[in-house]
DNA sequence: CGCCTCCTTAAGCACTTGCTTATTTAGCAT
DNA sequence: ATGCTAAATAAGCAAGTGCTTAAGGAGGCG
């Protein structure tokens, strides 16, 4: 349990899942991960466009969910197909949705 | 379905949901909201103390919480008796053990 | 009242975030 | 090679974050 590790260790799980929750706590890249579970696998572009992005900011975001483990991508030619990575992200997603969205 | 919103409705419910997740998303809120769960009802001075932080440190980090809704007091005497606010942050955080702490 | 305790709020400061525009890299096709 | 498209990266800047120290409220007790 939670309360019977010490406290370097509390602080460091702490911190890893705060970095996994930062990562998500943001409307765009939250629409992004929203998008990646709708459609699987989707390229930048196609990213940016459907969140109302600009294509750098939307590589930024994305860059930064890459770093945090959340999503990952595949090249094909010039388009790199982004999914997301963690099945962990996608069961948060799924819950996300059921207590804040769904009716 | 999420992909069933227009743009508008999915940037506000995103927005909403990213501040809940941004509000969780920092290592000693975090463990605040750890050891709420554990407790209940803990006083802010005892929640300073158990996660390490300052007293102003840990106050204007329950404040961020407090606007965000995520947790709430009731006041005794002098003391303030902090608790989760919000069910659907305690089923995030068990999922979030489950997922993270879990072994 | 004065004084103490519990807690919040304010001010200041280094660091981070999230966009912008501009530039660069990678791959495909002339 | 040149040019074109897809995408990442860099630089710059306003705004937000998270601590610090210092100053205010709010309640109990002499």
């Amino acid at each position: 349990m939670l309360h019977s590790m010490d406290l370097k260790t509390f602080e460091a799980k702490a911190g890893m899942v705060a970095g996994t929750l930062k990562a998500m706590g943001n409307g765009r890249r939250l629409m992004l991960l929203c998008k990646l579970v709708e459609h699987g696998e989707m390229t930048a572009s196609d990213l940016a466009r459907e969140v109302g992005l600009s294509q750098p900011a939307c590589s930024q975001h994305l860059a930064r969910m890459r770093d945090e483990g959340l999503v990952s991508y595949r090249r094909e030619s010039q388009m790199l197909w982004y999914a997301i990575a963690d099945p962990r992200v996608e069961t948060l997603l799924a819950l996300l949705y059921q207590l804040y969205c769904k009716d």
